[in-house]
Order: structure tokens, then C-alpha cells, then sequence
RNA sequence: GCGGCUAUAGUUCAAUGGUAGAACUCCAGUUUGUGGAACUGGCUACGAGGGUUCAAUUCCCUCUAGUCGCCCCA
């Protein structure tokens, strides 16, 4: 609808708020969903192929899983007491009346894929690798979203130490192969349902007899999940949590033996590790290891966490099915890249077309896409601005995409079933015949290089 | 989920109680078929809804979104 101007002002208004109310509701995006634009593909491309190296490079079979689960698997898979669980799910009902969600995080899909496939029978351990969409209901900011993307590893079946081991050193490969140089690989045991009872109670009368100050979170979280005290970030709290009972200290003889062993492999990797005491993780069930892969040595580590995992031989259990050990890691891809960002890992670029086909005139065009078909046939990527009109703002843009190559075909050209190659770094130009049109370019472009 | 800040073209920013300018980008053109420069022109915006007012992009409120801190995680 065509806009007047210059009428009187109390009419023209009122025709502009008409206007506006008719105007078609501009839609974005659902809040903490993002576009991710062709800009900043490359550096997702390249951690997309880092991980699948990485994947069959260790025989992890790649496994795709639905982003709709029942919202029960997480619930007890996950754990109740979790914040993901209690208050970060997406959850909804379908019209069957099933209640479902959002996959908050991979693991309990996959012990759920893992049972119903019957992997029970496949030959020990089974590797899988996943790569996908994440979703949690939690406040957006930089660096957290609604749906983000998380690709992970899980080796199912072994209870030996020496698989935590090797999936540590897969999820460092992935960053080393992606580029990273500093990172810092956090590492604990919080023990088996065997030894953590004790321990915890031990720790809560600890914190028991301490209590007064706490921080009022902390005093909740003593109820309901004592461990948690101990990565509160309170400096109340961190002095108190400082001198602690450690769970590595009350842990029974197979608990500390698994992580003795650990260590040794990581030693015998040459793997530097920091034992971190106060590492818990967020979720329920965690046994024995539990570790993390920050960007840095950053003292605010839950943020600069590029990833992390740990073993869950009893989450099988939970969820109905027979007692498997398990160990796996998963790292948040968004945070990976804004990580590459900031310090100044190199991106992965595709080979982009060096040549660019520019027509005149309805003939040439039709004519364009046969020969554009030929090159691409043989191998050549070209680019073209087929709706353009004029040689000058073809050639205008051929040279904006630094192309080396540009192949005219106009209305002579056309008729004479010849096309005209111009190099753009001289400007000399030849004429073609159609049918020796790709051996040429072949020849040029291989001068040029 | 709690608290602070913010919201104007595609982008980065202006101005103003009388409805908006610039730069860059994009598109087109500078005599009809030849790029990098220059010039000319064009497109595109007051996040949404209420209120105060003769009049709101401007003041107030609500919502929405973004951002920062907390929390949590990836």
C-alpha cells in the first residue's frame, strides 16, 4: 500500500496508524531460540568434523536419537532433584495425552535406545557418538540458549577405568583437533552407591555443625543434595567447603581402586589432570568419576565449561534395565564456538568457486545453464547471479567474491555457441568454443594456482 | 526463577513532546556488452499494547525480546 506524504499532518497520521495496524505481524524467534546464519558455519562445520574423526578414529558409531522423549525417562533418569528436571524441562502433552519433553541432555536417550534395541547383545563395550539439538527452559544470556546443540560420547559395557580414560582422551582429541591449546581437564570421584552413603553423612554433620553459615541456598541443598554444597560459589561456603571431608577419602576399595587406575592411564597418556575435589556435576547419576574440560584455567569454571561427563554404572538400573557400567562425556557445541571466537581458533572454510558465469540476454541465459551443468558436472564450482540483467554489475560482484574466472556469454555468444573467458586478475579474455569450454577452465584455473 | 541496564533502517549510531537523519551495506543508473574508483538515485526503522497530552519515537505503566549479575548448566 502506497504511502502519502505531505498531506495534513491529523489526516496523515491517522492513515499511517491504519496503515500499521495492517501491516503483517513481524515474527521472531521463540524466546532463547537463535539462528545460526551462514557466518559462523564454518567454525560449527569445523567442530562438526572434528568430532567425527575423533568418533571413528576410537570406533564410536554415530546414533540419532528423537529430541521427544517421555518426560519420565528424565525424571528418573536424569534425577528429580536436579534443577534440569525440576525446572528446566520443556515439557508438554500431546493430543494422545502422553507426557513428554524436550531431550534436556542425551544420556538417559541413550540408555533408553540402548534397552529397547537390545544392545544388551551387541559385543562390549558399545561405542555410540551423538551430535544434536539440546533444549532447557532456563533464562537465556550469552553463551546459554534454550536449544542448544551438544555432541557426546558413550561407551557402554565396561566397568574398567581404562574407558573413562580413553573418553577423556577422545572429548581432549576433539578440542585439540578443533584447534584449542590451553584446557584444563578437572577431574573427582564421588563414589558408588556403596560408599556414598556414608560419605554423605559424614558431610552432613560436617556442614551440620556449620550450618549457621551457610548461605541460605546451602542450607536447602544440605537437605536435599548435600553434594551440591560443595561447588556452591559463596565465599561463605567455599571456606567451610575447604576443609570438608573429600569424597576421594571415603571411598571403598573398589571405588578408590577404579580411580587409582585412572590416573595411571592418564598419566601413562601424558594427560595433565587437576583433581578437583568440589566437582560434582549437576546431575543424578553420576558414580565413581565424575570430570571436566574447561576452555582455560579460568577461576569461574561452570562457565568456561567446555564439556563434561562421567561414568553412571547405575543408571541403567534406574531405569529398568539390567546393571551396566557406563561411562560417557558430552560438550555444548555454541560454547565451543563462541570459545573458537574468542581465542582465535581458525575456522573451517569450504572451497568456494573460483569461477563465475555471467550472461546477457534471455538466450545467453538459457544457455548459461547448460554450460554452468557441464562445469559442475565436471567438478567445478561456479557462481552466477542468473536474475542480474547487466555485464557490469555481474562483473561487479564476480570481483567482490574475488573470482578468478569469468565466463560471458551474450547474445553473440550464444548464437555462436562460443563463450568468452575473462581472467580477472589481468583482464585478458578468449573465446571458446562450447565444447572446450571446461578443458580450458581446468587449464586456467590451474595456471592460477 | 530473582535483580540491574537496554530497545530507532540489514548493520553501527544520531536527533526530537509537533512522527525521524547519517555512515556502511544492498539494489539501480552514469548512452545502449566488461569489474575494482567516483558520482547520482532508490529500498528499508521508532519492539508490542495501554496511559498522560491538542499532539508521544520522546514522559509513565504493562508485555515482549536482548544483555549483564545471581542461580544453574553446556
Amino acid at each position: 500500500m502506497p504511502r502519502k506524504k505531505k498531506v495534513q499532518p491529523v489526516k496523515e497520521a491517522v492513515a499511517k496508524k491504519r496503515t500499521r495496524k495492517l501491516k503483517p505481524k513481524q515474527f521472531q524467534t521463540v524466546r532463547g531460540m537463535r539462528d545460526i546464519l551462514p557466518d559462523v558455519q564454518p567454525y560449527w562445520q569445523k567442530v562438526r568434523k572434528a568430532v567425527e574423526k575423533i568418533a571413528n578414529d576410537y570406533s564410536y558409531n554415530r546414533i540419532d536419537l528423537p529430541l521427544v522423549e517421555f518426560r519420565e525417562l528424565y525424571e528418573r533418569g536424569t534425577g528429580k532433584g536436579t534443577d534440569i528436571v525440576e525446572k528446566e524441562m520443556f515439557k508438554f502433552k500431546t493430543q494422545g495425552g502422553d507426557d513428554v519433553a524436550l531431550r534436556p541432555e542425551g544420556t538417559p536417550g541413550i540408555v533408553r535406545a540402548y534397552l529397547q534395541n537390545g544392545m544388551q547383545s551387541w559385543s562390549k563395550p558399545v561405542k555410540l557418538s551423538y551430535i544434536g539439538p539440546m533444549y532447557r527452559y532456563d533464562r537465556p544470556q550469552e553463551g546459554r540458549y534454550r536449544e542448544f546443540y551438544q555432541f557426546g560420547f558413550e561407551a557402554i559395557g565396561e566397568k574398567d577405568a581404562i574407558l573413562d580414560a580413553q573418553v577423556i582422551q577422545m572429548a581432549l582429541r576433539v578440542f585439540k583437533t578443533i584447534g584449542f591449546k590451553k584446557m584444563s581437564l578437572q577431574i573427582n570421584s564421588i563414589g558408588c552407591s556403596e560408599c556414598r552413603p556414608s560419605y554423605n553423612s559424614l558431610l552432613v554433620s560436617y556442614l551440620n555443625n556449620r550450618k549457621k553459615s551457610l548461605c541460605m541456598d546451602c542450607k536447602k541443598r544440605l537437605k536435599n543434595n548435600p553434594l551440591r554444597v560443595l561447588d556452591c560459589k559463596e565465599e561463605k561456603c567455599t571456606q567451610i567447603v575447604s576443609q570438608a571431608p573429600q569424597a576421594i577419602d571415603h571411598l571403598c576399595k573398589e571405588c578408590k581402586d577404579h580411580f587409582t587406575f585412572l590416573l595411571e592411564c592418564l598419566d601413562e597418556l601424558d594427560v595433565s589432570y587437576e583433581i578437583n575435589s568440589r566437582l560434582v556435576r549437576g546431575l543424578d547419576y553420576y558414580t565413581k568419576t565424575v570430570f571436566e574440560i574447561w576452555a582455560t584455567n579460568d577461576e569461574n569454571g561452570a562457565r568456561k565449561a567446555l564439556g563434561g561427563g562421567g561414568r553412571y554404572d547405575e543408571l541403567f538400573e534406574t531405569l529398568g534395565g539390567k546393571r551396566t557400567p557406563a561411562v560417557g562425556f558430552a560438550a555444548g557445541i555454541d560454547r565451543v564456538v563462541e570459545k573458537m571466537k574468542e581465542t582465535g581458533v581458525k575456522a573451517f572454510y569450504p572451497a568456494i568457486p573460483k569461477v563465475y558465469l555471467a550472461q546477457l540476454g534471455d538466450m545467453a541465459k538459457k544457455k548459461s545453464l547448460r554450460i554452468f551443468e557441464e562445469l559442475e558436472k565436471a567438478g567445478i564450482g561456479v557462481a552466477e547471479s542468473f536474475g542480474r540483467g547487466n555485464l557490469r554489475s555481474q562483473l561487479n560482484q564476480a570481483n567482490q567474491l574475488d573470482m578468478d574466472l569469468v565466463l560471458i556469454i551474450g547474445q553473440r555468444e550464444a548464437l555462436d555457441e562460443t563463450v568468452i573467458i575473462k581472467d580477472m586478475k589481468c583482464g585478458s579474455q578468449e573465446v571458446v568454443a562450447f565444447r572446450k569450454v571446461v578443458d580450458q577452465v581446468r587449464k586456467k584455473l590451474k595456471n592460477n594456482s
